[in-house]
DNA sequence: CGAACCCTTGACCCTAATCAATGCTAGTGG
DNA sequence: CCACTAGCATTGATTAGGGTCAAGGGTTCG
């Protein structure tokens, strides 16, 4: 039952911009931008905040560069992360629905991030059907993902949270990557707390299947 | 924090048809379907399988009259539910990215599906623009309900996770309703054992917030 | 009337949360 | 350069929430 799903990304010719090169190009802008900063491009620092949970939401963000990370707070406080983007990635996109976002979002890295006014946004599906066609999919893709991160939240025992996780961030088998958070926000993403993904971590070193130097990790191939 | 989305659902003037009410028209035939059964329309009894996880994704599918339940089962057979759907909601997308579903879905009572071939959606979103902001909002509605229930499967305790899955179910405080999933359903919904609903619905009970009687549920308004 | 189901309840166990202490870096200012 | 601090990571002891296993009681339907 292991199937390998498509992403619908990549499909279009490169342009240097990971939402265009999945067909998105919600702004009038889009077809002169080259890929750097410039009017409507956002750049936020490491903890920098793309918009916060119950804000009036009137933007829907494109990622184009770095990890940023979906996360929801409840009514008692408790952070959950709901899912890491990255580039070619759609957010914001309760701005098409709702009065406020749903969530907040948090650069795990320096991120750039092409903000889209929604009327732009909703001026331009309404004009270029292909853009319709480019969104859905985006958002078809999302769904998918979404999708992934219930099936570790519900039916997934810690060990096995902790390393799907740390494999999807980790590079090929062998290569050094640095982990964009740390242990706290690890757990948040995974329902889990920093103690506990902590020992995870620890259990994977003592089997073999990890290394870990301070933030950096690797997987090493199974002999 | 308590914030109040709006669906998206029941802004064109009502038609019968609860996918229309949403502007969605995805199939030519649509804008003279007057709602009842004809061609493209499927009925499925209580338990019928609308798709299953890996068939080959051709159709996008359009409730429009009862309740459904997608459930993702993992390699090792264990099944959790991503949602139910009601009338108007989408399910299939994935066929707009991907070469399989996602997921499997069932009828929790007899049902009526619109199925839209994914072809015939293509063509209709690449000449109709109108329909593609229609399928975002749509699709931004999904990802919001599955934004609910990672909040649900995350940080939530199990009492809590029974009390707000019954309370999305029940009708208004005091009227009966009888609900279309039993307790190992309910549990694979909620990534708990039908042991644990049970425990929870009896607490309930001897809280006095809710009355059951066989399948029918109700909660009293509180004093 | 019997046979599937479904629901409930109890006893026990195990995973992960909680509480608490200790080390480890990394940055800051003297 | 060295304390000093603050955040982060690890580890241990204990607890509690929910899973598992098992039995019994209710419905519903042929």
């Amino acid at each position: 039952m292991t199937v390998e799903w498509t992403t619908g990304r990549a499909t279009a010719a490169p342009t240097g911009c990971p939402a265009r090169d999945r067909g998105l190009e919600l702004r009038n802008l889009c077809g002169s931008c080259d890929g750097r900063p410039r009017q409507g491009q956002l750049r936020l620092p490491r903890r920098g905040m793309l918009h916060l949970q119950g804000e009036t939401a009137d933007t829907v963000f494109l990622v184009i560069e770095g990890t940023l990370c979906e996360t929801r707070t409840t009514e008692e406080g408790r952070a959950q992360g709901m899912r890491l983007l990255g580039p070619g990635d759609v957010t914001g996109t309760e701005a098409l629905v709702s009065g406020r976002y749903q969530c907040s979002v948090e650069a795990l890295t320096p991120a750039r991030v092409c903000r889209v006014p929604i009327a732009e946004a909703e001026a331009r599906l309404a004009t270029t059907s292909l853009q319709g066609v480019a969104l859905c999919r985006a958002l078809a893709v999302e769904m998918m993902g979404l999708r992934e991160r219930i099936m570790v939240l519900g039916p997934m025992p810690a060990q096995e949270r902790v390393e799907t996780a740390l494999r999807a961030m980790a590079g090929d088998d062998g290569e050094w990557v640095r982990l964009p958070l740390n242990r706290r926000e690890l757990g948040e993403l995974l329902a889990l707390t920093q103690e506990t993904v902590s020992r995870c971590v620890q259990r994977l070193k003592r089997a073999g299947t990890l290394q870990t130097q301070g933030r950096r990790i690797r997987f090493l191939a199974r002999a």
